[in-house]
Formats: structure tokens, C-alpha cells, sequence
DNA sequence: TAGATTGTTAATCGATTAACAATC
DNA sequence: TAGATTGTTAATCGATTAACAATC
């Protein structure tokens, strides 16, 4: 395996490529061409080519990618070789739903503790895990081995939370508050903000202003 | 306002801007100017300047940027100085989740429509609204002049409601199925995939591996 | 005036795509 | 063998950053 700083672009192609490989493997196809996969993922044949063979050479010439063997690599290459231990902080609807949501998740990584700060959430259930108070955070990262934190409480709060992950010795953030986080450089920190999807798919609509406008 | 191709990383910030913009006007400050977003935004100041630049001259030499006024500009681009209407399908957990996650967004945005197929979720309410079967989609669209279409239905109906929201009329879908949507090139789509996210973040975990490795 | 900061051009950097020898 | 398809180099394209004249 090269060692070579690997761009944000190309590792988050691999979790596409995964999935898709996943399905593949469902539907019993044993081998596919990177003519193919552009084909279903709206990519260029040479781009997926050229992400694969940074990490090893996956492929035959004149044959295509051994679809098992290539779901084994990528899951190598992402870490998801191994259960993946997340923690989760915001026990409300989004924080709800994310938990349920293991549905093909659910090899790869496990929610295992969720927190809240709220009272009235510390101890109902969500999805057989009893809703902890932040008090608990640190001991428990570290006791289930925790890596990755998910943040889904309210913009105000969400800086104190990372610093409670960071603190406790996370990894890695998933933040789903509008906000950009302060976080030491050893932390990843991606930002899944709803806000800013719908505000930029906005820009894309026609120009004809269908309500009255405002201005 | 020139009219030149903007680039998707454009648009994309532009909400990330306005965001921070709204933060300083509630705080009064008056002016910004590019180095201080950039320190905020962790952006270069002379990619945040070349960004607004493309939409015009929003800017005082020596001076920086009057607050509201590029508030008032952003929305403008971004087509936000109307109220978008927002349909959308899946009723569940995470549905309920985006519905009541209006908090910052009711000025710009509002979801005014709720649909599911199961019948058993019809005719319950969420945030006021009353939960519509599918047949009422194309009427309900028109009627209330819906341009956006969220997705939250699992990742096997997701193409099908895509198909029933374009048919519909929509401009635009923003996609939480962890699938490639097809669509006509006029309708756009965002897909916002949890899984990737969370897949991709692993990538960036250390190489110690916790658990007991598969492999 | 002097200091600050824009808008813009030019330079740099990085990512995507094309092309093709190697080879299954 | 002929056709297909990889891995990789070179070409292209596009986005980011630096630099600076204009000017508040």
C-alpha cells in the first residue's frame, strides 16, 4: 500500500464505491469494470481507476475488479474492517433517527452510548441504549473504546460538546449543527449541516419568484 | 450582476457566509470585512472576496462589508428573499426530525407539505401538519407551489418518490437515501448520505486497531 | 495623509480526464 | 489471437491563493 497524502475527494468516493459494491455483491455479480461503476455512479471510468490504484492494485487488465475482493480492500482502506465504536450526544428527533438508522451501518459501526444533558431525556430508551447524562461521557468513551462522536444538539451547544468528545479522547466528529467547530487538528471533524443543503439547492431554482417577494 | 458560470464550491459557501452574516447582525456589528470572516469561516479572505465579487461589487475599500446590506444580497442570490415552499416524503424519525428543525430556517424556508406511503402514518400530524398519502402528491405541489422536494423514505423508494416529485413539478431535491437519484439535468439534486459521511470519517481514525480486527 | 481593505489579475496548486502501453 | 480493461503518465481543466493597484 502507497503511502501518499490521499485527498478529501477521493476517500469520500470510497464509501460511494462501497455501497455500490455491497449491492453488486447482493445481486451476485462477480466482477465489475470501472466502465461500469462510472456508468452507476455518474463518475469518470479514469477517476475511479486512478482512486483505487492509490491504494494497491485491485484490478486484471482486460478483466475488471473482483467485486468481493474489492469490497474486502475498501473496507480495509476506510478502517471498516473492525466495529467502529460511536457515541452520540443530543437525544432528540435527529438523534433519534440517526440511531435507528443502523440499518446497513450496522457491520461497520455501532452506536453504543448516547448522552443528553437535558434531565428529562437521562434515562428513557432509545433503540435498547438508556440515554446517559454528560456527566458520563468521559468514562464511558473511554470504557466502550468510543472513537467517533456524533453531535446533534442545538448550534449553541454544539462547541462544548466537541470539546467534551475531544476532551474525552474522540477521534473523530460528525457534527449536524450549523456551526463550525474548534476542534485540535488530530480531530477530523465533517459537518453535515441540513441548512446549508437546502440554502445552496435554493440557488439552483428558476428565477421566476413564485410568492410575492420580500425585498 | 454578471452573468458567468458559478462553481458548485461557490454556492456552496455562500450559505456558510450568510449564516455567520445573520450571527454578526445579531450581535450589531456593522461591518466585516474579509480577513475576519476568514478567520471565523477558516477561508482564505481572498477566496471569500473572488466569491462575492462574482455577484458584485458588495464591498467599501478600506472598509470591508456592510453587514445587513450582504445579508440582504446573499438572500438575494440564494433566492431566499421569498419563502421557498418544501414538500416532503417519509414520515419518519428522521422526517419528523427536519420538519421541526425550523429553528433558523423559517424565514427562508418553510416545509409546508408532509407525505408518506404507509397508510398507517397518513392522517397523523407532524408539526401541524397532516401527514398526506402519496396520490395527493402532484395536486398538493401545484397547489402550493412546492419547489424543493426533501427524501426520507429508505434507499429502495427513494428513485420512485424522485420520479413522482419531478413529475410533479419540483425544481429540486435534497436526498437522504443513501442512493444515486436519476433525474432530468433541469431537476437538481443534493444528496445528504449519513453513511458516507460516517464512512468516510473512519478513514481518518489512527491505525491501532480497538477491536478485535475481522480481517 | 496614512492605514486598511476591496476587486481583480496573475501565479500556483490540485483534481479530473485523456490516452495508451501492458496484459489478462 | 482479438477484445477488453487496467494502471499510469501526460494534458487539461478548474479552483485557490498571492499580489497589488485603486480607493475609502
Amino acid at each position: 500500500m502507497k503511502t501518499l497524502k490521499i485527498s478529501e475527494a477521493v476517500v469520500r468516493r470510497l464509501p460511494v464505491y462501497l455501497r455500490h459494491l455491497m449491492e453488486l455483491k447482493q445481486r451476485e455479480v462477480l466482477t465489475v469494470s470501472s466502465q461500469d461503476l462510472g456508468q452507476k455512479l455518474d463518475l469518470n471510468p479514469a477517476q475511479i481507476r486512478k482512486d483505487l490504484a492509490y491504494f494497491g492494485d485491485f484490478g486484471r487488465k482486460g478483466i475488471g475488479y473482483d467485486v468481493s475482493y474489492l469490497i474486502q480492500q475498501i473496507r480495509h482502506i476506510l478502517k471498516l474492517d473492525q466495529i467502529i465504536h460511536v457515541g452520540l450526544v443530543g437525544a432528540g428527533k435527529l438523534g433519534h433517527a440517526l440511531c435507528n438508522y443502523t440499518a446497513y451501518m450496522k457491520d461497520n459501526m455501532r452506536i453504543v452510548a448516547v448522552f443528553d444533558a437535558q434531565e428529562s431525556k437521562v434515562g428513557t430508551e432509545i433503540n435498547n441504549l438508556r440515554v446517559q447524562p454528560m456527566s458520563e461521557l468521559a468514562d464511558t468513551v473511554r470504557e466502550q473504546k468510543i472513537r467517533i462522536g456524533i453531535i446533534t444538539v442545538p448550534a449553541s451547544e454544539a462547541q462544548h460538546v466537541a470539546e467534551q468528545f475531544v476532551e474525552a479522547g474522540v477521534e473523530a466528529i460528525l457534527n449536524f449543527a450549523p456551526v463550525i467547530l474548534r476542534v485540535p487538528a488530530h480531530v477530523r471533524v465533517h459537518t453535515a449541516d441540513f441548512t446549508t443543503d437546502m440554502f445552496s439547492l435554493a440557488y439552483y431554482l428558476s428565477d421566476d419568484r413564485k410568492e410575492a417577494p420580500v425585498e
